[in-house]
DNA sequence: TATTAACATGTAAATAATTACATGTTTTTG
DNA sequence: CAAAAACATGTAATTATTTACATGTTAATA
């Protein structure tokens, strides 16, 4: 869907933490932000050209091998400005795109035969990002500590934890 | 995002149910499906005519006025096994895209003092959610004996239903 | 009966996102 | 030290989605 523009918004908070290479916002992807939000390199590199056209990051280089430099970026006082203003801004619910969802929506009989094994796999898949979440957040945060630390992406990650519990607790009541 | 052309699969799905003009398809994704995918008008109506191009779907014209004359979709046969084809496949679990989400993992103090704001109103807009879900529950099955007849629906706003009421409490804990 | 709202169907332009194409560097490991 | 994996950075083509443009019909209502 053509969002509002969010992934620059992405793009700026983690360029606010600290500055940051294409491929560095490339694999936040991956990791933290992956549990919520998608973004591939090839949207990412022309986006920050765009972004530092218009002022809201710039870059400095770094020789980071005897050949290789890496652009890493930085955090206008513009973009520090349009990212706060975002901030503060409500947020609008969007709808949570889930294809087994979606296909659940079609099988009206609850005896369809295909019913069982679809609801079998889902589980698993749940359950092994359940378990991954879990992971993550052993990983992240181990102690009370670190919890104060980083206080938003641990509460995302409850949150996906929460999430992925509840998905499993409502495939265990509809079986 | 660029998704797996789902679109056609719930267009697909729509017409095995019934045959439907592209402004009773458009208008599905106000109500029921709306509650987890979206598509406009302006998206629906290509989207009719590449279907038909590829021989997924028909049409027939229906006199519904003295000027007025309606294009009536029907899936075909190919179109039936193209969808159970997809009902089939497993199916994969899409990022929700929650902007509050994407907000609170920016906000790494507990003490910001932009939190109470944010998650009073978001508790409000989920609240208003909720609401607006539960009465659609109690109109449309009413009774034990609708829920039989379609299943896939009652299944998919009971799953809305508790969505909203897990993350209403994960709301209350973040404060 | 004039106005408005809802019905009804399209296209165009712009933006967003994925997949594929393309190339080169550095580090790890067998 | 050769190969593979991971690092690193882009562009091009295609598809998906939104917003805006455009037009006409029918039903409800004031």
């Amino acid at each position: 869907m053509a969002q509002k523009n969010r992934l620059q918004f992405i793009i700026l908070g983690l360029l606010n933490i600290e500055s940051k290479t294409g491929y560095d916002l490339t694999k936040a992807f991956d990791s933290d932000i992956g549990e919520f939000w998608t973004a591939n390199h090839s949207q990412i590199y022309p986006l920050l050209k765009k972004m530092e056209q218009e002022q809201l990051i710039t870059h400095h280089e770094i020789q980071a091998g005897p050949k290789l430099v890496k652009k890493s970026y930085d955090i206008t006082p513009n973009g520090k400005e349009l990212f706060e203003k975002w901030l503060k801004e409500p947020s609008e619910a969007d709808n949570s795109h889930d294809e087994f969802i979606l296909k659940l929506y079609f099988i009206d009989s609850k005896t369809s035969p295909l019913l069982p094994e679809m609801i079998n796999e889902q589980k698993q898949a749940r359950q092994e990002k359940l378990n991954h979440l879990k992971q993550q957040m052993k990983d992240k945060f181990p102690t009370e500590k670190t919890k104060q630390n980083q206080n938003g992406h641990y509460n995302v990650l409850k949150h996906a934890i929460q999430r992925e519990n509840d998905y499993l607790k409502w495939l265990d009541e509809i079986k």
